[in-house]
DNA sequence: AATAAGGTGTCCAGCTTTTGTCAATGAATC
DNA sequence: GATTCATTGACAAAAGCTGGACACCTTATT
């Protein structure tokens, strides 16, 4: 038989990522967990390290830990976003799209129709270097405006369709989200003018994630013939603020996903 | 027969990376081992090597050598890296050693000072379009290699620094980090074989949210000659063992970040 | 739009215990 | 004589604890 596990603060930092500071705090105020002691400290199990963990993850993800305190495992695992990430990008991508009438499924020409297919096999192949062999071919052939609204947005709808139904594994999904953001990442700067007429800053406020929003707004303007300021996701609203008064853009672009409880604020 | 080897503690010392004198002050405080002696001085055994190394790793972890001492070998085993989830759970997945051997130590000296030096301050005024260009500059000349080694982990260095400092702002760092993936991301396929010799898979583990790690050990896998499969970040483990299983690679590589600061794991 | 009121991470002061390292000294070996 | 190892005592750095204070964000109120 064994002995059950015990960790020292220190260990147990290491292990979390969560300072020694902040889990005092957190025992503290919010008595988070309650480790036994010995005359030399805390002594945390392997069961206080995993909840640790896992409250890491959930703060991360911007709930407030005086809230998470009293909830069991079960309830914080339930909190935690991993799979979603489509279920709630996917409705804020299509509010995107400047035209759309309708999602007029059969409307799309066929063009896109076969590409789309075979990229979607590839996908299915776990093929990265398929995938990306494709995609580039596309970026070289369209227009940022064409490839924004005839490639990568219908591709986030079908791969977001197919694994909401199953049809596609997680890690087959985030490859085509890697892809993408690599691929119009790539794009933006290749639009660079020297002094652009305007320039527009993008960034999404804390607790929000998504970035395809903003990097797809971004990739349109760039391809548009403006400046841009990329400062990326998850950022207070005071910093947001204040950054636009440093590089004092024309306007700012501030990314918002309706589904998931984010508030709009300003 | 062979006579059991027996290390002076000189060889000791180099074996375990534990100096002299700290040997001598785990056995008189806490009998850690208690090697033989003869006329000459202290003789270990293997096995007091191993226990040493054991107990080392475990130290590093976080733990205080005074409450090991008494613990045996199993139950420091069992301390030690291994609540890691992934070592014991899907053996299929091994974290790679640093191959890294030395960034070339004299020939950045005044090359690099000057370039980051003048990004900073392009980072501080918010100035997008020049940093942007200064890095696809950098990019257009150096090696993935050197790109990796000279530019991106030094500039990361430095602004997680100076943010830390209060020197940048969170919206300053925030854009530096932007640019820099999407200078990563777009540099990745500009390295593509048709028929790369191996493929080398790449993800982080669910709560695993920083994606540098896995993406400068991506490029420079794909800036070597291999062929990649990028899955991105904060994948749940069955997910990537189901994803390696289908596309096969060679090696899998899990980015992981230790406690203080990022750290690349390739 | 400005202000007040929490919530939260980090730091500090003050104290104790643990732990790595060093200095001094002596013995043995080459 | 130089090197290696041993022992012992001493010391400073590291690491632990508590409670309070502070700075910064967010949210609610005026």
């Amino acid at each position: 038989m064994n002995k059950p596990l015990l960790y020292p603060i220190r260990a147990v930092s290491k292990q979390t990522g969560i300072s020694i500071e902040t889990l005092r705090a957190w025992e503290r105020r919010y008595q988070v967990v309650t480790p036994q002691r010995n005359e030399r400290g805390r002594l945390f199990t392997e069961a206080d390290v995993q909840r640790l963990r896992l409250l890491r993850q959930v703060v991360e993800q911007g709930h407030a830990i005086g809230q998470l305190a009293a909830l069991t495992n079960e309830e914080l695992r339930s909190l935690s976003v991993q799979p979603d990430e489509f279920a709630d990008s996917y409705p804020a991508i299509r509010q995107l799209e400047p035209s759309t009438p309708e999602p007029g499924t059969e409307a799309r020409s066929n063009w896109n129709a076969i590409d789309l297919a075979r990229m979607m096999t590839s996908i299915e192949r776990l093929d990265y270097a398929e995938v990306e062999r494709e995609l580039s071919l596309l970026a070289a052939v369209l227009s940022p405006r064409e490839l924004v609204h005839r490639v990568a947005l219908p591709l986030l709808q079908q791969v977001g369709e197919a694994w909401h139904a199953g049809k596609l594994s997680i890690g087959q999904e985030r490859m085509t989200s890697s892809l993408l953001r690599n691929l119009l990442g790539a794009i933006v700067p290749l639009h660079r003018r020297t002094s652009p007429p305007a320039r527009l800053m993008f960034a999404t406020p804390t607790r929000e994630q998504h970035e395809f929003g903003i990097l797809l707004s971004a990739m349109l303007t760039a391809g548009g013939g403006l400046g841009i300021v990329y400062l990326g996701t998850n950022l207070p609203g005071e910093e947001i603020v204040k950054a636009a008064h440093q590089a004092a853009p024309q306007a700012v672009v501030v990314g918002l996903v309706g589904a998931n409880g984010a508030r709009v604020n300003q």
